[in-house]
RNA sequence: GUGGGAGUAGCUCAGCUGGUUAGAGCACUAGAUUGUGGUUCUAGGGGUCGGGGGUUCGAAUCCCCUCUCUCACCCCA
């Protein structure tokens, strides 16, 4: 009987997961360089948790199940509900802002397709407690950073920022009536990745008005913050939201990271829980679904039962990052770098049992070592340190029995040199 | 949930107007090579041709069903 992996699902073999962990080693580090510190969760929850602030579409994407004891759980497809509810727990002690990350590991019961997987990495970064944009900015700034040291530069991705705020009032300022907006994001969300034309007609179907939709398709092409000012008149809630945008690139400038951002009112992102300043980062070519995105989420911790404490934050998964970094020849170094310091070859069998106490000597020093089992012609030892991708290659022969002397051989230049047994050692201290 | 594409060796694929024992490259193992690796040469292992049924003297090849993978739509927390 054979067994399949299951659908969705990721075998990560030794290449794979050189992969995966300099994705997730550059998250943490990109994380912790800024402030955040690391939590995590359970990796299931109860069910009602996630059907409590989502549709029936979306619970549907659930990977539910009953305990032994009758509870209805579910393996989380997200961290931030569990994010909420550990906040919300200990609350009036954690010192504010709260700048937390985590790199869970999540499951969704979707159909898969290209980047994206039923069982999936996700970096989260969220500052709880600020209500200032530049609580935005910073959020931005780090997830920048994390595509800078990844090797992405802002040829090769963008982030596009909007404001949920901006656009709730100027569409009420247009007259849409409340209950109509989520359907207009909803169309508005498609904007690029459908032809105008189809664009146009969608937008037919959820407003009626000519001329409301004239100002709404009119406002879709702006292009710049300068441009929106013309379309807020004097509405005061409008003003405002551009001037929170004009702050936030403010500060983004100062930051350094304007290259990488640019203004796009068409950024919407779902139906989801945000409020404010809303961003998605794209790869240049636009070929691809968001490598991440993030946003303002004033309302979350209220939601999950605890007071009305301003959000922002970020999310990131590895799987469409994990083919732009394949596209980019980003991955290509990690099979270069060498897996083990030195392999400790021996000519003869007797000098078995040397090679063994050399390495363990290495080995208890931190220096990544290996040797032969099988032993054998050295040329044979010396491919196997090939194999292995060893920086170096010590050689014990007839230097070692006559004259207690090593045989170290540079395995990428291929020039060796001889040094004493006690110097090789005292250089390694 | 809806629609397209594809399943032949570990991987990429050829073979498909039915016809001996199903092939290539790469990868793997061994040898050439018991003191010098990545190259080269030689040999070897590895397949219920996704599965089931049908047509036929004969099916990887034709027909039906089914499973799996993949891409897109829905959705995207």
């Amino acid at each position: 009987m054979k067994i399949q992996p299951v659908k969705g699902t990721r075998d990560f073999y030794p290449e794979d997961m050189a992969k995966r962990n300099f994705i997730a080693d550059c998250w943490k580090q990109v994380s912790l360089r800024n402030g955040f510190a690391e939590y995590d969760g359970p990796i299931f929850e109860y069910l009602k948790m996630y059907q409590l602030k989502s549709g029936d579409e979306i619970a549907s994407q659930l990977f539910a199940f009953e305990d032994r004891g009758g509870r209805d759980l579910a393996i989380r497809p997200e961290i931030t509900p569990t994010l909420a509810r550990m906040v919300n727990q200990r609350i009036n002690t954690l010192p504010k802002p709260i700048k937390w990350f985590s790199t869970p590991r999540l499951c969704r019961a979707e159909r898969p397709q290209k980047g994206r997987l039923r069982e999936f990495f996700q970096w989260n970064i969220d500052i709880i407690g600020v209500d200032d944009c530049l609580a935005d900015a910073e959020i931005i700034f780090c997830a920048v950073d994390c595509l800078q040291q990844i090797g992405l530069t802002s040829k090769d991705v963008v982030v596009r920022i909007s404001s949920r705020r901006l656009l709730a009032a100027l569409l009420e300022y247009f007259g849409i009536k409340k209950q109509g907006i989520e359907k207009v994001y909803t169309v508005l969300d498609k904007k690029s990745k459908i032809p105008q034309e189809t664009f146009e007609k969608m937008l037919e179907e959820v407003i009626s008005d000519p001329a409301k939709r004239q100002k709404i398709l009119d406002l879709m092409a702006v292009e710049s913050l300068e441009q929106l000012e013309d379309f807020a008149g004097a509405d005061e809630n409008s003003k405002a939201a551009i001037e929170e945008l004009k702050q936030l690139f403010g500060y983004l400038e100062v930051m350094g990271i304007t290259e990488f951002c640019r203004f796009d009112i068409g950024i919407v992102r779902g139906l989801a829980y945000y409020t404010g300043i809303v961003f998605e980062v794209y790869d240049i070519s636009e070929q691809l679904r968001a490598i991440g995105g993030g946003g303002r989420y004033d309302n979350l911790l209220a939601d999950f039962g605890g007071p009305k404490i301003s959000a922002t934050g970020f999310g990131m998964g590895d799987c469409v990052l994990g083919i732009v970094l394949e596209e980019k020849g980003l991955f290509e170094k990690l099979s270069q770098q060498s897996v083990i310091d030195y392999f400790v070859a021996y000519t003869d069998q007797s000098l078995q049992n040397k090679s063994l106490e050399l390495v363990s000597k290495l080995r208890k020093s931190g220096i990544k070592s290996d040797f032969s089992y099988k032993g054998g012609a050295l040329g044979k030892q010396l491919k196997q340190a090939s194999m292995v991708n060893s920086a170096k290659c010590i050689i014990l022969g007839d230097e070692f029995t006559q004259k207690k002397q090593l045989v170290i051989k540079d395995m990428a230049s291929g020039q060796q040199e001889t040094v004493e047994i006690e110097d090789f050692f005292g250089r390694l201290g």
